[in-house]
DNA sequence: AGGATTATTGTAAACGTATACAATGAGTCT
DNA sequence: AGACTCATTGTATACGTTTACAATAATCCT
């Protein structure tokens, strides 16, 4: 192992001159810094950064903590926050917690042991709600979920609004019996089903019990609650979900009833993901600009992680709604059954 | 900040000692545990990960180079590797490479200096050319790529088999005239490129001009080269694609072009993703056990840092050929025009 | 019983770097 | 020219642990 006494003998310096010129510290001449970094190529000196991370007490790696990044929204969340991070020098530490205020304790732990500089982090409820009692001593930027009253950066969707757009957007195309299943684990569901039951309050409808479900965001929870209300006696002409997960489930459950779309029941969803458009036909979404929220969130850290007295903020972006025909305007034939036949 | 110095301190012990108890060391006698505990937990101190991988010279983190997180093959394995890992007490670093060879070196250099314990890693044709020259200074698994000739762990697919499989399936559906698209950045394509080859012959059928194509593995590249072939003179009968990506474009294509599978044109790939079975009709693939594959490698990892003389193995999986709907047999009408009308 | 062995704990050095402080030398000013 | 400042480099300590080694106490054997 070559260290930077190595260095220092080879480039016939002291160990700091080398230091300093490899963290780029002013007030070196350019001799110096000549001399050192021969001797690093020629000795191919790479400084270890645990030592580095030990002696500097801080960090370069930043900890991302979701809550399941097999759900596209967190996978597109993550690569955006990698890209952008590894872009300004900072690595990137993934967790998954399941929605688990437990592992969710566990990871935040583990991320103050790791020393690490910052964290960028999706709370559940739960973690939220005593968010201030677990005095995270380090950066922290919250992104996806809003938390009231608590001075911390975050950077989130407008849902309220985008739920309310597309519900609105189902109302104006003639759909009235509206059904809808919210994820229970975060603020997110819960707003978006505040958005939901505004824009059926401002069309003079109301929600319709055994019509508003909360679960999950887990595919099976969406299969399991659709499924529920395709069977019973009065189905929903509409099936809204606050999430990709819930909607892929309530997709199967369409499939399964052998329900078309969007004659029978009309489907829309938060999160534009690959299937999303593939499937014919194709879901009427909010599509979230999840590239921009990653991107802005771990610009948002690093900003706090170099200036740590800075004013918090929070960013609030908003979803676009995108139509396609699983939404389409209700036919006649069925909006005014005397006509039929 | 509270350190060994303080515990030890409180509990009346030497530094030494309260190193011991907590890192589980035999020859400690129970009332020294018990009163380190004490402080432990009365100043709820937590060692200090960083400074430990120091001294000890190995960390508890293992790197996981995956060439895109967007993949939902990959966020499957990373996925497993994940909750393996963290399971044993290891933490993952996560890093896309966008199959860039480039990204790679950096990514492995960047290990290297975190002092990772080992790595797990997805290498491009590129890299793994001079794999031996890049001599890893540690563990390392390779997952998803073949690599012959050189000693390491490796957990992959048994591609040509599964590839056969699936092509044989279409054959013998009485599909002839086969396209194909393979992914070119890993030895993965070329290897189910072989086994796709392998079944055409062995059925006296040939590939044909501007059938067979090869491209990175991005929905946009399944999306144009599908159009060609599908705007050619000669249509073919049949899609194969090597992963999920290049099908989800391949699947674009039908759509805009109007295609109706599999009556005009059926579709088989790899990897078996949320929108393979959601879409109308459903795909057939090959089924990868992802979360087989991850818990293998991460195993194998941890075997290795714990015993890194051991002999290297080879684990070879094999897929699932999912049969559904987009590659039913040809229907009669289709097979002999004569009785058509 | 006394020496040898073993189990347990303590002392102090080491891991590889950054940095406070000291030291040196070159300008600057009166 | 001498005192003073400032820029540059060197010396040596600190970061928070683990661990080699020393030291002590306890046990065993003849």
């Amino acid at each position: 192992m070559v260290g930077i006494k190595d260095v220092a003998e080879a480039a016939g310096v002291s160990t700091a001159s080398v230091s300093r010129v490899l963290t780029n510290q002013p007030n070196v001449t350019p001799e110096l810094r000549e001399k050192v970094m021969a001797a690093v190529k020629q000795l191919n000196y790479r400084p270890n950064l645990v030592a580095r991370s030990l002696r500097s007490q801080q960090s370069n790696t930043i900890g991302l903590i979701v809550s399941d990044i097999r759900n596209p929204f967190f996978t597109a969340i993550s690569r955006a926050v990698e890209d952008t991070a590894y872009q300004q020098g900072f690595r990137v530490i993934l967790c998954n917690t399941d929605e688990d205020a437990e592992k969710e304790t566990l990871y935040l732990n583990l991320m103050r042991d790791e020393n690490v500089a910052g964290i960028i982090f999706s709370p559940t409820r739960q973690t939220l709600a005593n968010f201030s009692a677990l005095d995270l001593n380090f950066p922290t930027v919250v992104v996806d979920r809003s938390i009231k009253n608590i001075n911390v950066d975050s950077v989130l969707l407008d849902n309220v609004a985008a739920a309310y757009r597309l519900t609105n957007h189902l109302i104006e195309n003639g759909y009235q019996r509206i059904g809808a299943i919210f994820g229970e684990a975060s603020t997110t569901g819960a707003e978006r089903r505040h958005g939901f039951l505004e824009a059926l309050k401002d069309h003079n409808l109301t929600s319709l019990p055994g019509l508003l479900k909360t679960a999950p965001p887990k595919i099976e929870n969406g299969y399991e609650s659709a499924l529920e209300m395709l069977k019973s006696g009065t189905p929903p002409e509409a099936i809204f979900t606050s999430n990709s997960m819930l909607g892929a489930g309530v997709l199967m459950a369409i499939r399964e009833m052998k329900f078309n779309m969007p004659d029978d029941l009309a489907l829309v969803t938060f999160d534009d993901t690959a299937w999303a458009s593939l499937v014919q036909p194709a879901i009427t979404v909010i599509a979230q600009p999840t590239d921009e929220i990653g991107k802005t969130a771990t610009q948002l850290l690093l900003q706090r992680i170099a200036e740590p007295g800075r004013p918090t903020r929070k960013v609030i972006l908003d979803g676009e709604l995108i139509v396609r025909g699983s939404s389409a305007a209700r036919s006649l034939a069925l909006h005014i059954p005397v006509l039929k036949v």
